[in-house]
DNA sequence: GCCTTAATTTAGGTTTATCTAAAAATAATT
DNA sequence: AATTATTTTTAGATAAACCTAAATTAAGGC
């Protein structure tokens, strides 16, 4: 239980590392990490050297990094701070949608156990972020409904949007637009072989949605 | 209007110098920011050349530092941020009266107008902290309710605590041990001429408080 | 299996915010 | 006013977190 103290730095690469992994399972390259946080390969490599010395992920020369159990432990909680503070700035401060993020990158980083503690009591212990995304207990215990995507539905389906997988600022803009939000009800009229794009059905009206949108949009059969 | 952006360094910094400033009357020495920030002196030298840069303060080598009209305006807001989460972590979280300055001191480097206005309309606009110290509004305009301290009563002069001006842990630790908070009532029973301490009666108790502790408690005489 | 390409690491450099030790300026004391 | 003491500044170093350019290793095509 002893309580690692991590800089800024060192908490962004982790919960980068953690999210690359998918939950801790993949082999994360250097060069995804990079792109992902912006940063050039070098400095990952630094990073990861430091990391590595903490024993928060484990690192061979050329062959990928992967996140320990520890690693794990420590990355949940960022993961949690964040999300508890999505619910926070969405439900208590009236931001929007897609407003949420950027401050909550900023506020996860203020790592006091009894504020996040507190905080989490304050907004009734809330198992899920405005994103539809499962937001880790205190003990770093996470529910991993793995759902489907609106891509894996057939012709005629219908499902309930119940996560969205993306964090990146233009794609919340375009939900926006395409009034897609948590709740949502979508059916697919039809899909275009071509480029894989579907024809879906929100609110009575027909849009075309990418195939890489419907992959990012998870649902709930219905 | 440009919204300058500093470091959480330059932040603490230029709201040291504006708290020893007096509201920015005063000339604050090199070394009162040293003590205050427990810094060394020569590292206190290179940040004020820093802030000097930035048209935040003025300084003259071997003279001391003035904070500028723009360096008063900025410092109000980091204290306005500071302030109003010291508001949420006491009436929205629970946290006790002498938890709430460490973790606000985190929290008030997280600059986003929106937050912080948004915050400001959720407490819905409170005029001082816990502490009773005043919270500066969105334009920096802040109430100078210069108050009298304990230590301004004559004996049998009765006064309610009105603020607190120190931020010492301990200092919060002994407030409470005498049962003073803002609100509470106290009467002078006598004064100690030899030291200065005060013979103070709190809810019908006669307690002992030196001359230091007495000044840093502000009253409303009644 | 060799060669080209892509990924990764190393080497050396920068900026920010700190430090220590020494020098310079100001203030205090006799 | 001269000397001593204190305050402040300068000079040079260090750690963290980046960078660019060059070297190394691994991977993929033929």
């Amino acid at each position: 239980m002893t309580n690692i103290i991590l800089s800024k730095s060192e908490e962004n690469y982790l919960k980068s590392i953690y999210n690359l992994s998918d939950s801790g399972n993949k082999i994360v390259t250097t060069n995804s990490i990079s792109k992902i946080l912006n940063i050039e390969p070098a400095s990952v490599t630094d990073m990861i050297k430091k990391l590595s010395k903490k024993k928060l992920i484990y690192h061979e020369k050329y062959r990928g990094t992967k996140i320990s159990k520890n690693g794990i432990k420590v990355a949940l909680q960022i993961i949690r701070r964040h999300r508890l503070w999505e619910v926070f700035l969405y439900e208590k401060l009236n931001f929007n949608w897609d407003e949420i993020h950027e401050v909550a990158e900023e506020l996860e980083h203020v790592s006091s156990d009894q504020l996040i503690d507190n905080l989490d009591k304050y907004l009734k212990y809330p198992k899920i972020d405005p994103h539809g995304d499962p937001i880790p207990n205190k003990l770093g215990e996470i529910d991993f409904v793995d759902k489907i995507s609106i891509s894996d539905l057939k012709i005629n389906e219908k499902g309930i949007v119940s996560r969205i997988i993306n964090e990146d600022e233009e794609f919340f803009i375009l939900l926006n637009k395409l009034n897609i939000e948590i709740g949502t009800e979508v059916k697919i009229l039809d899909k275009i072989d071509y480029d894989g794009s579907l024809d879906v059905s929100i609110n009575n009206k027909s849009v075309i949605i990418s195939k890489v949108i419907a992959e990012n949009i998870k649902i709930t059969k219905i």
